[in-house]
DNA sequence: CTTACGATTGAGACCGGACTCACATCGGGG
DNA sequence: CCCCGATGTGAGTCCGGTCTCAATCGTAAG
């Protein structure tokens, strides 16, 4: 019946005025709900708009409305769960105020990342969530944030940027797993990370990532407390594929001095080093202790179930998402700004060190 | 120096024509690489819109053009790895190509799912990549298809649509896999699903999905073959969270006759399944062997490692990007059509079953 | 019965680009 | 020296909506 008319091109309001034999303004008025029209036109119009089966083309209503009702999420790594989950929040918090996202992969590039946003402020995008990958080159961040465009950063912060920021703060919960780590005997802890960096770890360094860095501070400062002095042969950045990573595990597994306890950056690294240390015939936590960030569900199914950092991901992505449309609608940014701490799970990956080399 | 003019409006066309002193036409031949310029006249123009930092509205654009440079992604649920990885295919294929990826998220709900359509129509993206929430409901996806808009499935096909769908042959490696149980000497296997259906399952009744359907004729084929009869009892669907996950399994597990294998949907649900067995103080595979669909990398770190069936998801990803960009360009779809198979790799967690009753 | 004011309505401008068309301009061939 | 095609250029239209503005209509007030 009402399914003919498939020719080419779509139907606009000057045909649905058309066949309601009224003007485009008073078709116009009747299907986008504003402005002032009788009720018999508004239902002529809108019989006629059923009929031909209109749809409103949202690209012309974004040009003069100057909304386009969609937000750009920049993030290093949606197959990265910590992502996903995030993502997930952004997106349900976004439907429901009605905004659709923009997703943009940047495989953690800097260059990458300046490009999305490009593209994305072309597409004239309400706002822009974004997970930078550095923290240091954020010019284009800043640009974005300086030309008024809602801009909420998410699990990193970009250098000194004031832009609203959701992330936790790692420096904390980084110091109090340090500490229980030294409090079990652990000496000898590595950390492992994807981060790249032009030149192998050292203290001091500046670091591209401000999660990283102050993870570190927070380990060093545990370290400081305690009086022990800080592994930093054991800080090993730029792990790379599974393959690299399984190296690196090996490497601070069997060196003269080895390590007593990992403790993995993220998720997707801690699969590799637990398999490496699985490969090696070690046991956990028997012979290392392993600690890494995010909860993942899978965490709790191996053995011994791994100890872990969780963050409120999914609640940082809800929060940002939140930000960003307060800012979109011109509100002020909530007070006080919503804090995110991560805790400690203990679950079965922390052994205690009886002496200092208990290993062979 | 050339970061002033924060004003209000964007800088458009005219603005840079006016700086470099030619008209709107011949500024916008040179900004958008088209018609006949003089050299000296591009230059000038180049120059005004770099000074200007002139950045080109894509929606404009996109209005005349009737090309957004986007495509649109419709799946159930990003948290789940499965489509994070699919996710990630499609977005690394369509950047490749200069599209950008609109995501909507539809937790597996059909009018969430039409409403999602709907939207992206509206926003004019250049085609749609759908995950179909219902293999029955899909007349909202037959119209799109109809209306000759590039459309791909991606996973799970849509009732008896022609539309290209980029998704695995379930029935094969079902069948596979229930013979490989059958062989170890289980008869009574449960198949646990989030499907969501009206009434429990009964044999031969009409399933929403077209996976899950195809998975079950490969199982009962499977029996036939064995002169088995078929546990429909322990065919289980609408496990929606957690909690109803492990009631399920301890169901099938304590019940007079209960599973002696345990087939799982996917990863998600997995989860949920071996928590439950792991608190019934059950071993794998010494009390319950295990399978899952979909292999993620954690599979290889439980003890023991999981038999689990792989799916070419990213590839799957990929290709839907491709054939949807093929369909854009108005190229004929690729032939033969890509296909995608399962694989049953076999890990650690499906034993043998000696005799029919071993547990007491 | 005239006037005023609010509700309706249509014409047309406008958003920011792409593109058509008519009008130069210029150089080479006849 | 004139004609013709190729190249440059500007004016103006169009895409599909929103929105301003002036005109029209109805009717209650004076």
């Amino acid at each position: 019946m009402s399914s003919n008319g498939s020719r080419r091109r779509d139907i606009t309001v000057a045909d649905v005025a058309k066949a309601a034999q009224v003007s485009k303004a008073q078709a116009a008025r009747a299907l986008g709900n504003y402005g002032a029209v009788s009720e018999e036109v508004r239902e002529r119009v809108l019989a006629a708009a059923e009929e031909l089966s209109y749809r409103p083309n949202e690209l012309a209503r974004s040009m003069n409305t100057g909304k386009s009702h969609t937000i750009g999420v920049v993030v290093g790594d949606i197959e990265n769960p910590h992502f996903g989950l995030a993502t997930r929040g952004i997106t349900d918090t976004a439907k429901k105020s009605g905004f659709n996202v923009i997703l943009v992969n940047t495989d953690e590039d800097t260059a990458a990342e300046v490009d999305a946003v490009r593209v994305l402020l072309d597409k004239r995008v309400d706002g822009l969530i974004v997970a930078p990958a550095s923290s240091v080159e954020t010019q284009h961040l800043q640009r974005v944030h300086e030309s008024g465009r809602p801009l909420v950063l998410l699990d990193r912060n970009a250098g000194q940027m004031e832009a609203e920021t959701m992330a936790v703060s790692m420096a904390a919960i980084s110091h109090e797993s340090t500490r229980y780590l030294l409090q079990s005997g652990h000496r000898r802890i590595a950390f492992i990370s994807t981060l790249r960096t032009e030149s192998p770890y050292r203290a001091g360094m500046l670091l591209d990532s401000s999660q990283i860095a102050e993870r570190l501070d927070g380990m060093q400062q545990a370290f400081q407390e305690q009086e022990h002095s800080f592994p930093e042969d054991l800080v090993r950045l730029n792990a790379g594929d599974a393959e690299s990573i399984r190296r690196i595990t090996r490497d601070v597994l069997l060196m003269p001095d080895p390590a007593t306890a990992i403790v993995a950056s993220d998720g997707l690294i801690a699969l590799s080093i637990v398999e490496a240390i699985q490969e090696l015939g070690l046991a956990i936590p028997a012979d290392v202790s392993f600690l890494m960030y995010d909860d993942f569900a899978w965490t709790r199914l191996t053995t011994p179930p791994l100890t872990v950092i969780a963050q409120p991901v999914y609640n940082m992505g809800v929060a940002a998402a939140k930000a960003l449309i307060r800012q979109i609608d011109g509100l002020p940014p909530l007070t006080p700004a919503p804090k995110f701490t991560a805790t400690l799970v203990r679950r079965g990956s922390v052994g205690t060190l009886r002496t200092a080399e208990t290993r062979s």
